[in-house]
DNA sequence: CAGATAGTTTAGTTATTACTAAACTATCTC
DNA sequence: GAGATAGTTTAGTAATAACTAAACTATCTG
């Protein structure tokens, strides 16, 4: 299977490097990829992950609420192998790491639990 | 010399691939190329022309009139092997050369000297 | 120099793209 | 079901990129 023009398109994006540039080596969920890039919105990394998806650079899982993504380099091709030199050594995947640890926006269930509500629906 | 991310940007439009294509193997005017596009004017050509002159995807040279325009294969990395699958075997390459053979846009110079008037050059 | 060819550059138009805000779906816990 | 988290999708906006037409530079011929 050649690589597609779509592929080229798609790698062109800074923000979509960035993105699977995260990814690269193990999967995120979107909130992680989102807080690693605070500048945007929350939709607008969505958006991309969507890109990506259809032009095949990552697959998706979901887990409870979570969706969780991660690059697929086969599918890069050589680019894969260009990209992981523009990105250098594997530096910025323990940096990365460490900070997504502690930055983790995780499930956060409420845990104030105090009064029982209960339900209160009306007939 | 690591790949920089404006080739990536370079090769991510197809008119820009397509002139890659053409002068992949050998050099050709900028109305040479130009010919194999005639969906666009010569003025389009030029600018993408410029674009990937700067990106350090091709080489240009003067003679005469003409400007000749060849690819830098070394500066694309492993994106030209990319694109060299992507176009498949050396089949284009010998239909376009035909196809340029036919359609060239020489200097045709005027041959249909008559009148004598020389330089009348006032001093 | 005039007239033609070859090519570049500029100004303005249009289509595309990345983005935001907000509405929406889905899951989880109580 | 209510309320919270997690994520997607939609409608609209702003910046960009590709293009056209035309003005411009340069070279060659006579």
């Amino acid at each position: 299977m050649n690589p597609a023009p779509e592929v080229l398109e798609a790698v062109a994006s800074p923000r979509r490097r960035a993105i699977l540039r995260l990814v690269w080596k193990h999967e995120l969920s979107a909130g992680a990829i989102h807080q690693a890039m605070p500048d945007v919105t929350f939709g607008a990394v969505s958006l991309q992950l969507q890109t990506l998806l259809e032009a095949g650079l990552l697959e998706a899982r979901t887990e409870s609420r979570f969706r969780y993504y991660r690059a697929k380099p086969e599918a890069l091709g050589p680019v894969g192998q260009m990209l992981e030199e523009m990105w250098g050594d594997a530096l910025w995947d323990l940096k990365l790491a460490a900070e997504l640890e502690d930055s983790r926006r995780g499930p956060r269930p409420r845990r104030k639990s105090k009064a029982k509500v209960s339900k209160a629906k009306g007939g």
